[in-house]
DNA sequence: GTGTATATTGCGACATTTTTGCAATAGTGT
DNA sequence: ACACTATTGCAAAAATGTCGCAATATACAC
């Protein structure tokens, strides 16, 4: 049983048939989405009507299977829900400022760990570390800039 | 003369009623406001309309008086324009997801410029850096949490 | 001060984005 | 196959953001 199944029925909720084109969508894309860039791409011939991904996305979010930027994209969480607990697991987000491109950096590595804990000593009045969002241009908006 | 009307004055811009009071209006908010809630929080009597609120953001934005969050809302600046090319400047926020609080922190300390640059290190795929968003909970809400 | 040029404003209209109510439909467990 | 009800599509509404334009307010020269 796949993720998406596993958390829905979890929490008693269905496995429909728009639930899983919308989850299938953002799982094979590196860049965030928001509702209508989602709804947008969903092929051609599906039914699922734009009310039906707002409304999803919002059931998505509150299983922890997606996050949900400031901007309003959403992207699926690499890393599971328990394990963030765990590892006090902070997200590095890259943002770019041009097309709004966003992509998740694992902080698996010692090295991010140790950065992260460094750049929490400077957020003095920051407790529950849970996001860094760096903003820049990525490489290929930089191209044509 | 004030940082407003000398940014103003600079680009020959001119200096109304209206960007005094939402300037002084951020100028007085610890937290950021969207331009809705500036408008909102505009005294009862002022004229300011909602479409000027969205305009003057916007030049404030251009100016570098302010800055906008990915989320839509604004925040005075702290630091000067000038100084952010001189150095390659990187805004560093700290933003709490429980009230919406952002803040500033500056980077000019030695400590604070190499962190940045090995977090640049691990965004390879974003150039010319400029902000660094750290969310959390600031002191005041985890209080009451 | 007075006058002139024009940037800026308030207003209304429009465009876009998000939410909601509801009857019809489609999952789920028996 | 059935019954229960969560979920959906649709349409309408609410919320949010943008724009054009005539009236106004600001800056500057005299």
């Amino acid at each position: 049983m796949d993720k998406l199944s596993q958390a829905l029925k979890s929490k008693k909720l269905r496995v429909t048939q728009a639930r899983e084109e919308i989850f299938h969508l953002l799982s094979e894309q590196s860049k965030s989405m928001n509702a209508r860039e989602v709804y947008k791409n969903l092929a051609k011939d599906s039914q699922t009507d734009l009310a039906s991904v707002y409304r999803n996305l919002t059931v998505f979010e509150e299983l922890g299977l997606i996050h949900k930027f400031p901007n309003g994209g959403y992207a699926i969480c690499e890393h599971d829900h328990e394990d963030s607990h765990k590892h006090h697991h902070v997200h590095i987000i890259n943002h770019c400022t041009h097309c709004g491109g966003s992509k998740e950096v694992s902080n698996h590595s010692d090295k991010i760990c140790r950065l992260v804990r460094e750049l929490k000593s400077f957020t003095s009045n920051l407790t529950n570390v849970q996001e860094i969002v760096v903003q820049g241009v990525c490489s290929s908006c930089s191209k044509w800039q």
